[in-house]
DNA sequence: TTGAATCCTACAAATTTGGTGGGATTAAGT
DNA sequence: ACTTAATCCCACCAAATTTGTAGGATTCAA
């Protein structure tokens, strides 16, 4: 399942994609991206209903991920580092979720070894093997401007 | 993430399938599936070691939900109700895990609708459905058979 | 009658989740 | 300089979930 984290998350990047709607249409395509203009948390919070507070330890994961960036002070808020057609939904959950495979010893970013299992003859490795494909299959290829622009 | 619990069923009926394997490959595709001859707990648990006390309850859990058959007393265990081939992972994950889908409101056998979320319009909800429908196009379509059947 | 097994419920320990609180720091505007 | 609005940072906390354990009751075969 996914962690309130990051259901909190989505819905925050979501209305932060759409708030700069404006600026990323008229750029259609051209990169570098350069930084947006900085949205407040208050103001992501009245779009939807969440502690700000919380929000504030979820937004600052993703800006030591790298994905968001901020200005403090007056005036200041948060921002994408890139364009939202390149941050896939894989990499916000594994910021905030860890590891997206259902078992460690299948994970790609954050693989463990299982002991006494020999992966090469281990059924239910393959098969979670499979299983991650699939989600990765997805997830991948989502980016918070698919998550974004879904309604319209 | 698959639970300890989980784990250890996979585990443990792979190993339940493994000791019927010679009476299962006489079958050859026959059925009604007659049951099989019943396997007492601690015998699994020397092929894996874990705790006898906790694989019980699991074990518990899965004959309640009509996937193991039981028989008590002296020279009793368990038994698979149907034919391995017929047992597909995602039943054996959602008795003791529960949801498989990453969302309530994508779920499609503990489905709950997310309030103040309209799922026509929702990103989240239309790539969370598809991330489902990944997942589950590999966990209906393996069995414990598949399992049991890998590392040979 | 004995021993081997499941059945059942309650509880306990450990971990994870879902936050909250309180201040420190930074920056813009006046 | 002062005020105000914002992020930054870290500690902590309560609730829920996970991962078992304990102890007996029941069943059945030999």
């Amino acid at each position: 399942m996914l962690s309130k984290k990051a259901q909190y998350a989505f819905r925050a990047l979501t209305a932060l994609v759409e708030e700069d709607m404006p600026r990323l249409q008229s750029l259609e395509g051209q990169s570098p991206h350069d930084p947006a203009v900085p949205v407040p948390l208050n103001l992501l919070v009245q779009k939807h209903p969440m502690s700000v507070k919380f929000l504030e330890t979820i937004f600052l994961e993703l800006r030591k991920a790298g994905i968001l960036g901020s200005k403090k002070g007056k005036g200041g808020g948060y921002y994408l580092m890139r364009h939202p057609e390149d941050v896939p939904l894989a990499q916000v959950m594994r910021v905030l979720d860890g590891p997206i495979a259902q078992l460690p010893c299948v994970s790609l970013n954050f693989y463990e070894k299982c002991e006494g299992c020999n992966e090469q003859q281990c059924g239910l490795h393959r098969i979670m093997s499979d299983v991650r494909d699939a989600q990765l299959g997805v997830l991948e290829n989502r980016s918070l401007w698919d998550l974004a622009r879904a309604g319209r």
